[in-house]
DNA sequence: TTTCGTGATGTCAGTTACTGTCATCACCGA
DNA sequence: TCGGTGATGACAGTAACTGACATCACGAAA
């Protein structure tokens, strides 16, 4: 007989997901998380650095399939085809069954801008992961931060398309749409 | 003789810049920036809803700009040719005398992740009223936020250049040589 | 088996961001 | 002169977050 039960954080981490959906982010407090995760409000914030973070677990893994995907591209791939492939493998684990859970947690942080700045500070952070390894692959600047904030802009773009009411399109899908647009956006802008 | 001196909103913002700057955000408590503008702590957050947007003041200003920016633009311009337009137009009030100023608030910006989340969300906003604009302009989506977003990250990257030490070039000059290079890089990423 | 270190948790007190409510005061127009 | 309005003060209260120390299960070493 154990004394706690394990994983504590994912209980953690499950318990926000479900009250901030039912009950509100702000109408709900850590203490009733942790009660929930039959645990203390200490052991929250040992877990998560804030109320917001529980929102935010396998971030280290979510960047990590976007620079696996850096990888993958061929060495004679520009800096945008690079970060191109990065955002393709990347988007990969986001397929039709994990829909509904990433709508769910779409719906809370759109609700609230102190949840949105959050995501926007790991997009950024996600970004800044690209354009490391894209300099680690020879790529100077700003050309390195263009590309990898391009690709995260076409990520958080097909994102909200994804999570669109009635799109039966997949992420991926959508991205390469969206990269094929950007392209053709900025071609037209070149040659009138 | 009055009773309050006036611009109660604009001491505050004052007080908050050079307290965060002197001793840190984290070290300084909004008691004592009310107290060092002659205000009560329960008076900053009527002028503020928290402790982060005292160093966000003039947004709506700041946004304008570059909507004016969508308006310059001539009828002909495709989509990303007024989102380029609105940056630069937006960008014209950060000549070099306002450089100390801004550097000294970016430098609080970036010691704080908190801070920076806040940024984050602000420039969300402007991409958003620019993407607006330019559906205004029958641009389709998702053309706009494309073209609107691109073009926040553009000035983004050479806002961090601006104000990178030792940069003498403007910032209006920064975005266009920024401009330029993303053309560049989606141009080679579409004709090998 | 016993002992002891370690890691996760509990307990508790404290600070501070933020809010609701009501009172107060200067100013301005009728 | 009077009443309305807007900005502020005063004060109590909630909840997020932190630091310090105690406790308990487990596993390894003695």
């Amino acid at each position: 007989m154990v004394r706690w039960e394990a994983d504590g954080r994912e209980r953690l981490a499950k318990a926000a997901l479900e009250l901030y959906s039912k009950q509100g982010f702000d109408e709900t407090t850590v203490a009733e998380i942790a009660q929930s995760a039959g645990l203390t409000e200490r052991t929250f914030f040992r877990h998560f650095a804030d109320k917001r973070e529980a929102l935010f677990g396998g971030q280290d893994q979510f960047v990590q399939g976007f620079i696996d995907g850096v990888a993958l591209a061929p060495h004679s791939a520009s800096p945008f085809d690079v970060a191109a492939t990065a955002v393709l493998v990347g988007s990969k684990p986001f397929t039709a069954e994990r829909r509904p859970h990433s709508l769910q947690r779409q719906k809370i942080l759109n609700a609230h801008s102190e949840l949105r700045e959050r995501e926007l500070l790991k997009l950024a952070g996600l970004a800044h992961a690209l354009a490391s390894a894209l300099i680690a692959r020879d790529v100077g600047e700003p050309a390195a931060s263009l590309a990898a904030e391009s690709g995260v802009v076409v990520f958080r773009v097909s994102w909200d398309q994804w999570l669109a009411e009635g799109n039966t399109r997949s992420l991926v899908d959508l991205e390469r749409d969206a990269f094929a647009e950007l392209g053709t956006l900025v071609m037209v802008s070149r040659k009138p």
